[in-house]
DNA sequence: CGCTTTTGACCAGCGC
DNA sequence: GCGCTGGTCAAAAGCG
C-alpha cells in the first residue's frame, strides 16, 4: 500500500474535502498547478498502460496536505471523473473494495484514494507544508546497491532520488510495523532552509518509495550544487531521480519543446515493454524525462541548462 | 577543508 | 508518571 494525500490549494493544514482538491485543479484556477502523477504499477495491463502513454503532458494527480480518510462516495467520485484531472493510482495499490464500494475497477485511469488513517504524530503538527509523493523505487545495479558511492555500507539505506537541490542526512530510524527504514534528510543548498524530506519505502509495495516534503525552501535553486564529497549524490539517472514537489524548478519537459516530442513518442513504445524493468527502472526515468515528475533532472543537465541560459532542456542529454 | 553518511543518544509528543 | 515512538542532534569517519 501506498498512501496517499490530497492537495488543497492554498492551504497546507491538511483541511478541506476533496471537492475542495478537484476545484482547486481546475486550469482556470490554478493555471501553474504542480499535480503529480502516480505511475501505473509493475502490473499494469496494455489497456493501462496506453492510459499512461497517454498521459503525457496531462496534468498529474495532486497531492499533499489532507489525509483521505474516508472514500469518497459516488457522487464526490463522479464530480472526480467529471474533472479535467485523472487520477491514477497503481493498481497494486488499489484496494478491491474500491471497485465494490464505487463501483468501479481498480484500473489506473481513475480510482480513488486509499484510505490513510494517519498517525496523531502527524496529525498534530498542523500548520506545516507537507508533501507526499509516491514513487517507483529506483532500482540500483548490483553493485550500488549494498554501498554508497563513497564505499560505506548502506546498511539498508535507500537509493534516494535525488533532485536540484542538495540533501543532506541527518537521520535514520526504524518505523514501527515497517521494515524499511526511515531517512530523514534536510536541505543542505542554503543554511538556515528549513526544507525537509523523509524517505521510505512502501511497506505494501517495496517497489515504490514514499518521500514526504516537509516545510518550503526558502532559497531560490541552487545555482550549483555543493561539492560531492563523501556524498552518494550520483548524476547518473539510472540511480538518481529528481523530483520537485515544491513545482520550484524552471527546466521542464513539455510535450511541445524541441526534441521533446520525438523522446516522448519512444517513452511511448518503452512504456508497452510488458515487463517489470520498465516500471521498476524505466518508468522512474520515464517520469523523469516526461515531467512525470516535474523537473527531473540530473545535476549535470541543469547546470549546462542554467550555464546557457536555456529553459528548454535536451532530453537525449540525459542519455550521454 | 568542507562536505557527506552513519549511528547512538537525546528530546518531545502521545497513550495508557 | 512512564514507556513507546518518531524526529533531531552531534560525534566519528570517509571522500574529493
Amino acid at each position: 500500500m501506498c498512501d496517499f494525500f490530497w492537495e488543497k490549494a492554498g492551504s497546507s493544514t491538511g483541511e478541506g474535502d476533496l471537492s475542495d482538491v478537484i476545484r482547486a485543479a481546475q486550469p482556470a484556477a490554478r493555471p501553474e498547478s504542480s499535480m503529480w502523477h502516480l505511475p501505473v504499477g509493475p502490473t499494469a495491463s496494455a489497456e493501462q498502460e496506453a492510459s499512461f502513454s497517454n498521459a503525457f503532458g496531462d496534468p498529474f494527480v495532486g497531492l499533499g496536505d489532507a489525509p483521505f480518510d474516508e472514500l469518497p462516495d459516488r457522487d464526490l467520485f463522479e464530480e472526480i471523473k467529471g474533472s479535467p484531472y485523472q487520477i491514477r493510482v497503481s493498481p497494486a495499490i488499489a484496494r478491491d473494495d474500491m471497485a465494490n464500494n464505487i463501483g468501479i475497477s481498480s484500473g489506473p485511469t481513475i480510482a480513488p484514494p486509499l484510505r490513510t488513517p494517519g498517525t496523531k504524530r502527524s496529525m498534530h503538527r498542523k500548520g506545516q507544508a507537507k508533501k507526499v509523493v509516491c514513487i517507483p523505487a529506483p532500482v540500483a545495479a548490483p553493485s550500488a546497491s549494498a554501498s554508497t558511492a563513497s564505499g560505506r555500507p548502506t546498511n539498508g539505506s535507500e537509493v534516494v532520488p535525488s533532485d536540484l537541490w542538495a540533501w543532506r542526512k541527518y537521520g535514520q530510524k526504524p518505523i514501527k510495523g515497517s521494515p524499511y527504514p526511515r531517512g530523514y534528510y534536510r536541505c543542505s543548498s542554503s543554511k538556515g532552509c528549513s526544507a525537509r524530506k523523509q524517505v521510505e519505502r512502501s511497506r505494501t509495495d517495496p517497489n515504490m518509495l514514499v518521500i514526504t516534503y516537509t516545510s518550503e525552501h526558502n532559497h531560490p535553486w541552487p545555482t550549483h550544487r555543493n561539492t560531492l564529497a563523501g556524498s552518494t549524490r550520483g548524476g547518473h539517472l539510472s540511480k538518481s531521480l529528481s523530483l520537485n514537489p515544491a513545482n520550484h524548478n524552471p527546466i521542464q519537459i513539455l510535450p511541445t519543446q524541441v526534441g521533446a516530442r520525438d523522446e516522448l513518442n519512444k517513452m511511448t513504445n518503452m512504456l508497452r515493454m510488458p515487463n517489470d524493468v520498465l516500471f521498476k527502472q524505466e518508468a522512474v526515468e520515464v517520469g523523469a524525462r516526461d515531467g512525470l515528475f516535474w523537473g527531473l533532472t540530473g545535476s549535470t543537465d541543469a547546470k549546462q541548462v542554467e550555464e546557457s541560459g536555456e529553459k528548454v532542456m535536451d532530453p537525449f542529454s540525459l542519455f550521454r
